[in-house]
DNA sequence: AACCCGTGGGC
DNA sequence: TGCCCAAGGGT
């Protein structure tokens, strides 16, 4: 598709018919109530991978928490993965908060307007760019998501695989002739509020769409062939003891390491089975010698009566084996942990898999 | 390029 | 239940 084979006359008519329809119908959504790029910028990281109706109370609260760019830029990193909680992929928290900083110190709070700067930021990437310099700066780039590539696929019917990362630049030629330059953010906008709606993934409805006329695999009864897309291999299942220690200054809760799974927020100590020999007795014993290694004090580990608790992750299911201690309120000065009280819950970043286990605890409340 | 990184909803 | 999907980015 280096060139696209429609004439002039043709793109006219399909910028029009899409920004006819968005005028008259676009979602009312918080982000969309100015084009401040820290408004964007904010909006785009949490809706990465993420449904619009979880992300709104989350953007309001925050939004609220951290006003503006220069107030998330001073926060503290631990304020910011508060508010994050519960949203997951915890990265995005962290470099959004870096992008703010590279915007106050790099750029003296002044926004880089272009695509390429945008994308120099920590955490932003070729969609998000495209969507800050597009809505806020009006430049007439795309901006790629999962919507685009399923509208432009089943339009043009294009076979290639969107999982595959040389795939984007196939749409970027596509779409960078079609984007209409006097309106880039509303044309990207409207692409994804179609793309989530006549031209959904599931049950969609290409017939009354305002591209009907424009859309290849619905004159073609093909649209559920797009777009094509590889599967993803099934979570490995992970069995770990998770240690539920109290002392009368409150739960043991460790911080997690700064990369990999769930990185920075705050857990019970995990300790890994796939380590471990022998049957369930012989097991939890070298559990309890390993954290007393570590932590320097001996506990008496007892499996609890909610013994057992699933997560499933993007690429893991983890299944955790509970294992509760009472123990005194020993010094934690060589663990990154800390007791927390049940009533400083709330000053810390809990993972969903946590508030899983103390739920477990309370018997499932 | 292939893999890692969360969570909630829908069927 | 298991699987797919949802405004991706980093390494």
């Amino acid at each position: 598709m280096e060139k696209l084979d429609w004439p002039p006359t043709k793109i006219k008519a399909f910028r029009q018919a899409l920004l006819n329809w968005y005028d008259a119908e676009k979602r009312d959504l918080p982000w969309r109530r100015d084009h401040d790029p820290y408004h964007i910028l904010i909006s785009e990281t949490m809706l990465q991978q993420t449904q619009v109706a979880t992300v709104i109370p989350y953007y309001e609260r925050f939004l609220a928490q951290f006003p503006t760019v220069k107030a998330l830029a001073a926060a503290p990193e631990a304020a910011v993965m508060k508010a994050w909680e519960g949203l997951g992929y915890y990265s995005r928290a962290r470099r959004l908060q870096q992008a703010a900083q590279q915007v106050v110190r790099d750029y003296g709070g002044q926004w880089p307007t272009t695509a390429a700067e945008l994308q120099a930021l920590s955490g932003i990437g070729p969609y998000t760019a495209g969507a800050i310099a597009s809505i806020a700066f009006n430049e007439a780039v795309p901006a790629i998501d999962g919507n685009a590539f399923r509208v432009f696929a089943r339009l043009f019917c294009i076979e290639d695989d969107i999982a595959k990362p040389q795939t984007r630049g196939r749409f970027e030629a596509l779409i960078g002739q079609l984007i209409d330059p006097e309106r880039p953010g509303d044309f990207n906008q409207a692409v994804m509020d179609l793309g989530s709606s006549y031209m959904r993934a599931k049950d969609p409805d290409p017939a009354h769409s305002p591209v009907v006329a424009f859309d290849q695999s619905y004159q073609t009864n093909r649209v559920l062939d797009f777009p094509v897309k590889t599967k993803k291999p099934r979570p490995k299942v992970v069995p770990y003891f998770a240690l539920a220690i109290e002392s009368p200054a409150g739960w043991l809760l460790e911080q997690r390491p700064n990369s990999g799974m769930l990185a920075d927020l705050w857990m019970f100590p995990l300790v890994a089975r796939a380590e471990l020999e022998g049957d369930l007795d012989a097991q939890i014993a070298q559990a309890a010698a390993q954290f007393a290694a570590e932590a320097g004090i001996a506990v008496e580990l007892q499996l609890a009566d909610a013994k057992l608790v699933k997560h499933t992750f993007t690429h893991q299911q983890w299944q955790l084996t509970l294992l509760t201690a009472a123990a005194p309120a020993f010094d934690l000065a060589v663990l990154p942990a800390r007791w927390v009280p049940a009533a400083k819950l709330a000053a810390v970043a809990l993972p969903t898999v946590q508030k899983k286990l103390f739920k477990a605890l309370n018997g499932g409340k």
